[in-house]
DNA sequence: TGTACATCAGTGAACGCGCGTTCACTGATGTAC
DNA sequence: TGTACATCAGTGAACGCGCGTTCACTGATGTAC
C-alpha cells in the first residue's frame, strides 16, 4: 500500500506524479518502524509502489534521502519553537517554559524525524541547507536564552550559547532516554514532560531566574 | 588481523580457546567504526579469525552478542562511577561532581560501549544480568544523589530520584550530543566537561546546595 | 601411565535472501511551430 | 488546433555482494578405567 499512486486525489498511471514527497514520507514511516539503520532505499520505493530504480531519480543514494528528511525534520522541529516561544511574549519566563515543551512535544510526536536528525549519525556538513535548517533551529532556543537573560542585572548574566547549549543538552537527553515512541526503556516516577520541567526550574532558580510574579490573567 | 588464535599468549591451532571473549571485544571494534546498527555477526567472526559459523557456538544470534556488550558495558561503567563516587568522600559536592566527570569521561573513552549500551536499541528486558547491570550503574547516581540531598534542610530536599534523573538526562545529552569521537557535529565555545560541570552547578545552585566552604587542603 | 571414548569447539561449503545499483527501455508530458 | 519531437520519470531484468543460518564434518581436549 503505501503512497501508491493509487491513491484518491493522486495522480495515477506511468508517472507517479509527486514521488520525490512520496519517498519522503516513506522514509519517515520505515525510520519510524526499524530505527534510521534499519530502513532501505529499495523499502521505501516498495512502499511508495515503485521499482527499486525509480528513488534514483530524484535522490543519488540512501543517505541524501536521509540528509532531505532530516533537513524537513529541523525545519519543521525551527517552526515549531518558534511558535511556542512566539517572541518571548507574553513573559520570556513562561515562554522559555513552552519552549522546553514544545521540545519533548516533537521528539514524541516525530520520533522518525528526531531519529533522522539526531540519531542516524549523517553530518551537518555534507550539506549546507541541512546546516542551515539545524541552525535555524537551535538559533531559536539561543535567542530566547538571550532575551531570558536580559531578565538578570548585567552583572549577573551568564553566556546566553552556554545557557542554550544547557538546555538543549537536557531535552535532549530527557527525549532519548525517556521520551521514545516505545514507553522508554525505564520506568518512570514522572512523566517526561514534567521532568524536563522540573529540570528547567531548578536549573532556571540556580541562574536567579524565577516565574515573574505578576499574575497570569490578562 | 584482530584478536585471531595467533595473538601472543594465546593458544593455537583448531581451537581458538578464547573465542567468547574474542568476539565481544570485535564486536566493540566493529561498533566503534560503524555504529551499532553496523556491525554484522560475519564481520566479528572475520575479526576474530575463524569461520562465519563458529559465533554460533557462543552466542545464539546477533542480538544475544549485543547484549553481552552492553551487559559488560554497564558493569564497568558502574565500577568507574562508583570509583569517581567513592562514598562521597571527602565531601558530597566535590565527589557529586566528580561522578559527572566520570560519566562523561566513560562515554568519550568508550563509545562502543556507550553506544551499545544506550543506542543499540535493545531491550533491558531481555536479559535479567543486563537489567540488572543498567541498574546498579544507575544505582550509584540515585544513591549520591541521595546522600548529596542530606545536606539541604529537611523541607528543602527534593525528591533524589528526580535529581537523579535530571543528572543523568544532562550528562546523556552532553555526552550523544557534544562527546562523541567524530568531534561531535558542532563547534562549541567550551568543552563537554566544561559544559557539564557549568551546568551541574547551576543545577545544584538552583537546589540550594554549594560548594563547602571549607579549605580543600589538606 | 596408556588407551578408548565422549564431548567440545571449531571448519567449510552451501542455501536463500534482500540490498544497492546499472542498464536499455518506454510510456507520459510538455513545447515549438 | 494539430503535429513532431525532446525531455522527463518511470519500468523490469539483471548483476554482484554480503549477510544470517544450517549442516555434516573433524580436529582437539578431557576423562574413566
Amino acid at each position: 500500500m503505501g503512497w501508491s499512486r493509487h491513491g484518491p486525489g493522486g495522480r495515477r498511471g506511468y508517472h507517479h506524479g509527486n514521488l520525490r514527497e512520496a519517498l519522503v514520507r516513506a522514509a519517515l514511516d520505515l525510520i519510524g518502524d526499524k530505527g534510521p539503520g534499519g530502513f532501505t532505499f529499495a523499502d521505501a520505493a516498495r512502499l511508495a509502489g515503485v521499482s527499486p530504480a525509480a528513488p534514483y531519480r530524484h535522490f543519488r543514494d540512501r543517505e541524501q534521502l536521509l540528509c532531505d528528511v532530516a533537513r524537513r525534520g529541523f525545519e519543521q522541529f525551527a517552526e515549531e519553537l518558534e511558535r511556542a516561544w512566539e517572541g518571548g511574549a507574553p513573559d520570556a519566563f513562561a515562554a522559555y517554559e513552552r519552549l522546553g515543551h514544545a521540545y519533548l512535544s516533537f521528539a514524541r510526536k516525530e520520533p522518525a524525524y528526531y531519529s533522522a536528525m539526531f540519531e542516524a549519525g549523517i553530518s551537518l556538513d555534507q550539506d549546507p541547507a541541512l546546516r542551515q535548517a539545524a541552525d535555524a533551529a537551535f538559533s531559536v532556543l539561543r535567542e530566547a536564552s538571550e532575551q531570558l537573560c536580559l531578565q538578570l542585572p548585567r552583572d549577573a548574566r551568564p553566556p546566553a550559547l552556554m545557557m542554550a547549549l544547557h538546555v538543549w543538552s537536557l531535552a535532549h537527553g530527557i527525549s532519548t532516554l525517556f521520551a521514545r515512541a516505545d514507553g522508554g526503556r525505564r520506568k518512570l516516577p514522572m512523566s517526561a514532560e514534567d521532568l524536563l520541567e522540573s529540570a528547567m526550574l531548578i536549573y532556571l532558580r540556580g541562574l536567579g531566574l524565577r516565574a515573574s510574579a505578576k499574575p497570569r490573567r490578562k
